[in-house]
DNA sequence: GGCAATCCGACCGTCCTGGTAGGATATGAG
DNA sequence: CTCATATCCTACCAGGACGGTCGGATTGCC
């Protein structure tokens, strides 16, 4: 499997939000309710959520969670790199800060062969997710409720 | 990271295998020792490949592995994913054969949100497994010697 | 026969993952 | 003020995947 759960969570996540007005916050354990996933876990992965800027959040009584921005403008690419990290399909692709792709395995005799098939994979992953919104995902869920109660 | 050093491995090997001349085996110890890889878990790595359609073998003295067919008619999809297995961004994507992407969380309230995110993913990444072709990484790594030894 | 090689399965330490536990902190309601 | 609700934070833990090793069986050229 390519993602981890907390991907998916915090996808669910994030279109459950996507969902609400964003007028109140909703708690965890509204969504954890709503999406029958575990409370305490789902803490963790709000919390890369928040720190990424994506979500915003109200403590104490009647506190929760927001979208920090509306869901058209918030691209799955930020999501899923909150969440997962750097994506990058091999261990030799760390990016220094001028975005360029490095190869560790480049100082060895001739090119790194799979670096070419790597950055084409990396590319068409990014590419996926840059062009998807978080208010399609949100629009998606909508249409499919009502199909189910239709 | 998106994909193990099963596919890293495998990928060298098969570039290794593609600047060889086909005509005699090239044994795993000479591909090991030219990559600087563990002899004894390439075994394991190249016996996916065998399994897969996508290498020969011939045992005893003098044998070796080459590729079944020329490199201008691999994909590297089918490389792939004769090492890693099927290529799904989340576990919940599992295929019939029917080629139909199935979802098990379909049968909640509403549609699955994530399924449209992680289609596209998937999307991306085949597409871009499915345009390379082992020859263009023969040729880059070929390209890439050209340079070096300049 | 001996050596070189593919084949095969068991084993093993380490790291990551998914999840739990427990508490500290903040805040609205009564 | 107090209590319930909720976010926040850190540590912990079991299980499994991963990367790799080992020993041996088999095959085939010289």
């Amino acid at each position: 499997m390519i993602f981890s759960s907390k991907a998916e969570y915090g996808v669910r996540l994030m279109v459950e939000l996507g969902r609400q007005s964003p007028e109140q916050p909703t708690s965890l354990k509204a969504i954890a309710d709503a999406e029958g996933l575990p409370l305490a876990y789902l803490e963790q992965v709000v919390a890369r959520l928040r720190k990424a800027g994506l979500v915003m959040s109200a403590r104490g009584a009647h506190g929760g969670y927001w979208l920090a921005r509306p869901a058209e403008e918030i691209a799955m690419v930020d999501v899923v790199q909150a969440l997962e990290g750097a994506i990058a399909p091999m261990e030799c692709f760390v990016h220094d800060h001028t975005e360029r792709v490095l190869c560790s395995h480049e100082a060895d005799a001739g090119r790194c062969a799979t670096k070419l098939l790597w950055t084409r994979v990396q590319g068409g992953i990014i590419r996926s997710l840059q062009t998807t919104t978080l208010a399609e995902l949100v629009e998606f869920s909508r249409r499919g409720e009502l199909v189910h109660t239709a």
